[in-house]
Parts: structure tokens; sequence; C-alpha cells
DNA sequence: CTCAAGGTGTACTGATCGGTAAACTTTTGC
DNA sequence: GCAAAAGTTTACCGATCAGTACACCTTGAG
């Protein structure tokens, strides 16, 4: 198998474990949807752990590849990049296929707290937390730090919200619940 | 099985099914932990998602009163309830037993829409939000549904952050987070 | 005491779980 | 062109999955 055969197999069982979950998709429905033998896949990866740890470092990449870029599209200031943050999760909340965060969705189902799944899971938030401290930082807010939490708090809540209730409403009632922290970050 | 006993099947029940989460909890572990046999477990539950839709009815149920009852010894106002809600979720974050919030676990597992168990979910995160909506119009606020929407946003995101970075902090910074929200919906 | 009714434990079902052994096919290096 | 290496297929492993058949035991009524 090439190597780009592997990102494949990858790439589509992120599509799967999405969709389905972790516990419920069994190592045959991957082999079914993935077009990949099972015993390919093992060459590659020496348990189902392992893979789903690599499905959840590419989805790091490229979520967060998608959601920079997207908030660069819709916004120059860096403030307006923190309230456009939250059209771009609008934007994939009414997406079909939506199905909350699936680093969310991961630790919900591997509780253990030192699980390689686990850990990944939180380098995601930690990673996203930067970013949007960055992005306080750049904006000019008093406590950069304080501000990233909050957008961050926002960010997650409207994820569960809107996943469970199965609309995007929760995106724009954060995105105003940020515009009032920016103001009060940036007064005085 | 006396009645009483039922219960207690659910009640022994919701603590694995917490601990361990739903897909990976076999009715066998079940059986060992509630030490009650699958004969009888099947008697009263035709299905494991039965049982796992009477587990989170249980949860709806005493999660609900165990809050209020917290915040309502915390603080005598509206407005100090709202606060003292982020008070209430902070001790329960640091419980050693802490595993996130359960119906959002639920919902991460069983993603059918119309699974009645993620219909249980959405419903406990419905009657949350008319508890904060009423706190809200109770402390004058100036549109009583946004800041019911906007504490429940800081709430799911707290309890998400808490439980996958194994920190407390988050309560603290919802906490500081509502106080501007309270008072920008009550000025004026 | 007797007998019926209902709750209980044992032992099992076929299906599926994660994971592997070994034969077979394709690709690669020389 | 030929052999070694890599990838794939098929068939299987024991364990566990949700769920059930049935014999056993306890209980309450007469």
């Amino acid at each position: 198998m090439r190597p780009n055969k592997k990102d494949e197999l990858v790439r589509k069982a992120l599509t799967v474990f999405y969709r389905d979950g972790f516990h419920a998709t069994g190592m045959d429905k991957l082999v079914a949807e993935t077009g990949v033998s099972k015993t390919s896949i093992y060459k590659h990866f020496r348990t189902k752990e392992e893979l789903i740890v690599a499905v959840l470092k590419l989805r790091d990449e490229s979520f967060r590849e998608w959601f920079e870029k997207r908030v660069d599209e819709l916004a120059d200031t860096p403030a307006g990049k923190i309230l456009a943050s939250f059209d771009a999760l609008e934007e994939w909340f009414e997406e079909d296929s939506y199905r909350g965060c699936m680093f969310i969705n991961a630790g919900a189902e591997y509780n253990c707290k030192d699980d390689p799944i686990r850990v990944e899971a939180a380098h995601h938030k930690q990673v996203l937390l930067e970013y949007f401290t960055e992005l306080a930082r750049q904006a000019g807010a008093r406590d950069p730090g304080i501000l990233g939490c909050r957008i961050l708090l926002l960010k997650e809540g409207a994820i569960v919200t809107s996943s469970l209730l199965g609309t995007a409403q929760p995106a724009c009632d954060a995105k105003e619940t940020a515009r009032i922290l920016l103001d009060e970050a940036l007064k005085r």
C-alpha cells in the first residue's frame, strides 16, 4: 500500500467514525466502507485505538485548516475574525453531515484520562484556545488569555447545543455574546 | 422484583454507564455490577436502549434536583443564582467521578437524530434552558430568553472544556463571563 | 400442606467484536 | 526476466455482544 493509500484509509475511516461513532464502528464495517482489507489496516496500525488516534490527528489538522481559512475569508481585523469564527461555525452546523465535535465525541467514548485518544482531544482544544488567545491579543484585549478562554467556552457551548438541539441557532447566540465580551475586553 | 428494586437497578446502571460509557458497557458487565440477573433486567426493559432511556430520565430528574437545590443554597437573588450556578458546576467538576455531561455523552454515542436517547438528551437541555430563562426573567433581564441561551452556552462550554482538559477552571471563567452578560442584560 | 404464579440464575443463541495466520497476487529492484 | 518484498484475500481465532429458553426457587393464597 503506497503512503497516500494509508492517508486515504485514514480519511475514509474519519468519515465513518464521525458518522457512526467509535465503538459503534467495527473493523469489519471499516473494511467494507474503505475497501481496504483488515490485514492491510493492521499493517499500518497495530490496534483500532492507534487508527483512531491517526484519524483524530488528521481531523485536528484539517478542521483547523478549514476553520482558520474560512475565518480569514470572512474578516480582515482580529476583532472581526473573532466574530467571524461563529459565522464559520454556523456554516459547519448547517452541513447535513454535522455530528458535533469529533473530539468531544471521542472524549465521551474514551474516558480513561490518560488514554491517547483523550490526550489528542485535549490537545485539539488547547491549540484552539491558543488561536483565540492570539486573536484576542492582536485585537488589543485587556487580558487576551481570559478573552480567549471565554470565546472557547462559547464555541464549545455552541457546538454541543446545536448538535443536541439540531439547530444552528446557537452559533448566532454565541456570536452576539462574543460581541459583548469583545466590547468589554476593549473598553477603557 | 419489587418496584423499588427496579429503581435500584436503574440507579446502579446509571453509575456504570456514566463511568464507562454506553457502548462500552455490555449487559454482562451490568449483571456483574448491579447484582441483577440478565433475565430480570429484560423483564423490566425490552432492550438495552430502553434501559438507557430510563437511566437518562433518572439522571435528568436527579441532576436538576441537585443542581437547583445547590443553587438555592448558594444564593438568594435571581441574579445571584445565575452566578451561583457556576459555583455549583465547579463543585461537580471537582468530583472524582466527574465524567462530563451524561446527555452530551449519550448524544455522542447515539447520533441518529430521532433516537429516543437523543430526544431525552435534547429534552434535558431544553428544560435547563427554561430554568435559566426563568432566572433571567426574575432578575429583570432585558430579554430573558436571550440571556438564558447565553448562560446555557456558557454552562455547556464549561462542562465540555473542564471534562476534556481535566480542570475545574472553566467554571470560574464561565462565572466571570456570566457576570458580564448579566450586567449587560440589566443596564439601562 | 399444596399448588400456582412470578421472579431468578444458568446456560445458551447467532452475530459481531478486535485481531491474526497463511496462502495468494502484485509490485519492485536488479 | 526473476526473485524478493510488499500488499491482499480468505478464513479463522477466542471473547464478547444483545437477547432468550428453561429449569429452579421463592412466595402467597387457600
